[in-house]
Order: structure tokens, then C-alpha cells, then sequence
DNA sequence: TATTGTTATACTCTATAACTATA
DNA sequence: TATAGTTATAGAGTATAACAATA
């Protein structure tokens, strides 16, 4: 008797799961990432700015889900570093373009490339194909209740 | 130099999706357990101490992947509020078994059912079926990446 | 000496409010 | 007035070190 999802709704939760998981990613990342002189933040940072640069400091907070304000200091420590460029708008001067740097751009490829080790890590239980269908069923997970969803219900 | 493996599974990297849904759902649910006087750390320590009862605090911190310290002060919460209870253990009186009380257990009951709504819409993309799935790939995954894969490698 | 629990402390993450400069 | 960005600040989460009681 193999167990068969032939209930209807009430499925098993996976809340606790996901939190577990991003809990060990979470640690991880941040022993790998920290002899690189990065925190977790700045990666995801950096990487939603090489795949959508130039972007303003409100987009990039909705796209993070973080508050504006503290992606003004994230940015801050992400320039200190010369890793990211804060530009003026032409169209309209209140906002400040951000894009990645050269520099900003090499840190990344090396920090992704540790990342990868660290995933290959905690995702070791899973086979490829696994693997495979977890990313297409998490993407389709976040794509769904997406920031359209979030904003339409009124307990957000 | 040495030969790398025949890796043909580079497969998609599902660290950045797993941190943005826990994101979500700890959003989300910070706002429904708020109500109850709860944290959702609060949840994750009943839920454990629940189904897995007469626990000692230093087992709890491994299970929680929580700094032991850090448990102290949140089991004091607990008690404080009368969910929980510290009992000397009979053989080793340097332990505390903590265990849940009827108050925490109707509590945990309600909270629950609470965060049953909010896991719905977040996962609100997925079928039920596909929820199954999902699942089964995070508790796979995290069964096998557990505490003891965990300190088997140097750079935990 | 080693372990369980505890306290004190510091650092990071996060959110709120008030301010500026532009529109 | 409304919006983009900033600053200051407070609360929650987390980790390290030192200590007391017990083994």
C-alpha cells in the first residue's frame, strides 16, 4: 500500500519545511559568503540587479520584498564597496538608477559559484530530476501569489 | 589536473525561491499569529514540544536550529504565559524536560488552524496534489540534510 | 573536567516615523 | 499634494562569552 494522495484539499503543510530549509540555507550562505565580505542580503541583491539593472531603489524593494528604508542602507554598504552605482534619472531626478558594477559583477560570479556548493549541500537528499521539480514547483508557487496576489487581499 | 565527474545535472538553484517564500509565509504569518499574542518562533517550539513531548532544552535547540541560549529566553516567554512548564529531570537534575501545558496545547490548536489559511494562500499556485508533491521533495530533502549530514562536513 | 541551563551583551535584520528634494 | 530617497530609531532575531549548578 503505497501512500496515495487521494485527499482532496487539507494537504500536508509545508510552511514548517520551507522555514527549516531557509533556516540551514540561510546559515550556510552565511559562512561562505562572509570570506567574500557579503551577507545573504547583498547577494540577492546583486543578483536581481544583474538580471534587472537599472532599476530604482522602490522597485528593487517591492522585487525584495524589503522595506525602501533598508534597502538604502543594504545599497549604501553595496557602493562603499564599489560593487553597485547609484545613478540620477534623467526622466525624472528623484529616483536613483542602480546598476551592478564590473566589479560588483565578478563578486557575484564568485559568490554564486560557493552558493552552488552550499545548495548542492542541503539539497543532497533530492536526485536531479528532484531537484528539477522542486525549482518548477517553488517558481510556480512564488509566480502565483506574486505581488499582484499580496496586494489584492486586505490582510497583507 | 584531477577529472571532474560526468555532471550533467546542474540543475536550477532553488535556494533564492526557498528564502522568498519563507519570506512570505513569516510575513504573513507574524501578522495572524499577532492576535494571539504569538511569534511565529513561539509556533515552531509548541509545535515541537507537542509531538515530540519532555523534551531538554539543549535537544530542543538542535531540533529548532536554534542558539541554546536564545531557546532560554523563549521558553521563558512560554512559560510565562503558561503554555509551557520546566520540570528537573529525575535522573540528571541538571536538565529541564519541558513539556507542553493544556493551555498551550488549545492555543497551538487555534494558532494552527490559523496558519492553515495563510499557507493556502500562499501556496495558492499550486494544486492540491502538486502541494503533496512538494512536500514530499522539502521533507525528503531536510530528513536527508539532517543534524547528522550536518556535522559530518568541516564546513558547517 | 564536562555538561545543562542561565545571564549579559553585541550585532544583524526589520519596520515606523519624520525629514529632503523633486514632481 | 504626492512620490523617491534618506535618516534616526526601536524592536526582534541571533551568536559569543562568562557563570552557576550538577554530573
Amino acid at each position: 500500500m503505497t501512500s496515495l494522495p487521494v485527499v482532496n484539499q487539507p494537504p500536508h503543510r509545508c510552511g514548517a519545511l520551507v522555514d527549516h530549509l531557509a533556516r540551514r540555507l540561510r546559515l550556510r550562505s552565511e559562512s561562505v559568503l562572509a570570506p567574500l565580505g557579503l551577507r545573504p542580503r547583498h547577494l540577492i541583491a546583486l543578483t536581481v540587479l544583474r538580471d534587472q539593472g537599472g532599476s530604482a531603489q522602490q522597485d528593487l524593494a517591492k522585487i525584495l520584498e524589503m522595506d525602501s528604508t533598508n534597502v538604502v542602507s543594504l545599497l549604501n554598504e553595496l557602493e562603499t564597496e564599489n560593487l553597485i552605482e547609484r545613478r540620477r534619472s534623467p526622466t525624472d531626478r528623484r529616483r536613483h538608477l542602480v546598476e551592478l558594477t564590473d566589479v560588483g559583477a565578478k563578486l557575484l560570479a564568485r559568490a554564486e559559484f560557493a552558493l552552488a556548493a552550499v545548495e548542492d549541500e542541503v539539497f543532497s537528499g533530492l536526485s536531479g530530476e528532484q531537484r528539477e521539480t522542486l525549482y518548477t514547483l517553488l517558481q510556480q508557487a512564488t509566480n502565483k501569489t506574486g505581488v499582484e496576489a499580496c496586494r489584492e487581499t486586505p490582510p497583507c
